[in-house]
DNA sequence: ATTTTTTTTACAACCGATTGTAAAATGAAG
DNA sequence: CTTCATTTTACAATCGGTTGTAAAAAAAAT
């Protein structure tokens, strides 16, 4: 019967009658060991079943080879298509994901932070719950120099990497977009916290309207209490109930989209020719709605695999402390023009 | 300047006068030490802001408290919704998630299974890549009493454990319910490699056929390469065109049920009236789609809290090995009815 | 053949916590 | 005041690599 026992470097060693060290550089090829004893190591190490520990290599440097990802879901077509981009990235480099979810809970959030450290990651992206206003939990990471970086959602007070897109400009465009397709009246529907993404959306939204010298009605303004289906068809039948109702909507999200096109069909409201509905996201709900839902791209893997990039690109130069003390990344979103929009 | 040194416990033995090993077992509360000394010991490591180091803590056990994780992608529904239950069931177990890609490679299925071995995970959650036949890659974990759970895409020739539903009872379940609708002539689409997931839907689904005594007819049977919206199209319009056009369709997967039903539409089929259809997943198109598409509800999150609480109860027991050889843990679908098959 | 240079290998401390065992301190019983 | 039991704390090895430095061996130069 095999004996369960690992293979050590140790075990190499003394079967070559060499010392650890030398194995040890000789697997890494380091440059003071010859081709030939390296090549013997390598042999010798495969035949035996050597498989490196990573735990006991990244004692002495006191981090894992791992990126740390602390998002409010993973469920969330966007966020699902960020933690793929991040994969892929470290995984290319040689780094391990660990993947870690806040359900939106501040305190969540805190508690998976400090595991999170404990665990002696090499780095973190992090996506905001919801809820989260204090950003005290991150500053161990700054003291640390553990690059963090921020994605999408992200603290506004915080000196770090932010990965973010352009959501006033997104939510200009997708207001303007409404506009040229003769939209007068135009709804929005927000979210969330003071500036936070749908903040911005919001404020992209009323400078469009402002621009274009259309009047700003607040009763066509409607805040959900969060991004789900049921608050998103509460406002879609509030919205268009009203006496004077939008002859357009702009969606900072695709559920929301997707909802105001199903209500508006249920109300007999023609989509796009009564109600031009634009979403967010470019979810894959956005083109199985009929009529297909125009949105603006988000580059969630991208997005994604810039911030594992950077990431990566901060870790090294440890000992001396990084000059750069922030750093916000913006990627390029575009209106994504289908039928729920167009009128000929 | 605050230094930007860690604090250990030998640190606070220092400011204690008490041994390395008191301060160790005080912050677990072990029962050699006095409640005095524990109190002293926390409050002091709260002071100093102390936090545990997990890479040290596991070098001794050689075992991190990590689930590593194999899918083939995170961006399905499907499995985003797995990775979801894991990481509820792990977090709170205080186990960390590990994630890894293998984009349905067998090669990168391999690199990656290494990648987890020597990251020295506790336990291992896998969802088969596409093309895998051969897993005697996942042999080191068996060798070594790494709890290894396959889930949904499972093997056929290993013995670990198993958390599936029943395919075959679900196709035949599926299929059933089209013949309760009037269907006479059943379309199928199928995918993937013998004795898959899908393999077993078919399976499900000739034998309803069989005990209905409907005939089967090969040419209402149509492989696909892979579940993409491109090769549904190309399955949809096959199967709608031919000259003897099928009456209901059994698409094992979303996917597929919805781009059936888009093409049915596009050709003037009516669904359900002239073709009623089903799919498999409950994903969220499937009640996107107009009319929504029935399905089969396969319980994601629920397979991968299962997943994660067999890896948990199966990691302790260390030393001595595991009587249990194999288990499959079979787990509830439903037939989910929805308009797109609804025939009144 | 001897010295210098370069290549190659060995030694040993170190990373931070864990844990078996021994020792010391305290309390109870005689 | 002993003696024995119990509680509490300390010592030191251990986990498996990494790495600075010293030493040995081989190659090149004189």
């Amino acid at each position: 019967m095999e004996q369960n026992v690992e293979v050590t470097i140790y075990d190499i060693a003394k079967k070559l009658n060499l010392a650890t060290s030398t194995i040890s550089r000789g697997l890494k090829d380091h440059h003071t060991i010859s081709k030939k004893t390296i090549e013997r190591i390598k042999k010798t190490a495969a035949e035996m079943g050597y498989r490196p520990n990573n735990l006991a290599a990244s004692l002495r440097g006191n981090k894992m080879k791992t990126i740390g990802v602390l998002l409010p879901t993973v469920t969330q077509p966007f966020l699902s298509s960020l933690i793929s981009g991040i994969e892929i990235a470290s995984q290319k480099a040689g780094y391990t994901v660990i993947i870690m979810q806040s359900h939106d809970s501040y305190e969540e959030e805190i508690n998976l932070t400090q595991s999170l450290y404990d665990n002696r990651v090499s780095g973190v992206i992090c996506s905001l719950a919801m809820e989260t206003k204090d950003t005290s939990h991150f500053k161990r990471f700054i003291a640390n120099d553990t690059p963090l970086v921020f994605v999408d959602r992200v603290p506004k007070d915080l000196d770090t990497f932010h990965v973010v897109i352009d959501n006033f400009g997104a939510g200009y465009k997708a207001t303007e977009h409404l506009i040229s397709q003769g939209c007068k009246r135009i709804a929005h529907i927000t979210a969330g916290l003071e500036f936070s993404i749908y903040y911005e959306r919001k404020e992209g939204y009323l400078k469009a309207l402002k621009d274009h010298n259309l009047p700003i009605d607040e009763t066509l303004i409607f805040k959900v209490n969060a991004v789900t289906y049921e608050e998103a068809e509460k406002a879609s039948y509030a919205l268009l109930n009203l006496e004077n109702p939008p002859d357009g909507i702009f969606a900072p999200g695709d559920i929301l989209g997707v909802s105001a096109i199903q209500v508006a069909k249920k109300l007999g409201i023609k989509v796009p020719e009564e109600l031009a509905v634009i979403g967010f996201n470019n979810d894959p709900i956005s083109h199985i709605i009929d009529p297909n839902l125009s949105t603006i791209t988000h580059p969630a893997s991208k997005m994604g695999q810039t911030s594992a990039e950077i990431i990566l690109k901060n870790i090294k130069q440890s000992r001396k402390k990084n000059d750069i003390v922030k750093q916000i990344t913006y990627l390029n979103t575009e209106v994504l023009v289908r039928a729920s929009s167009e009128r000929k």
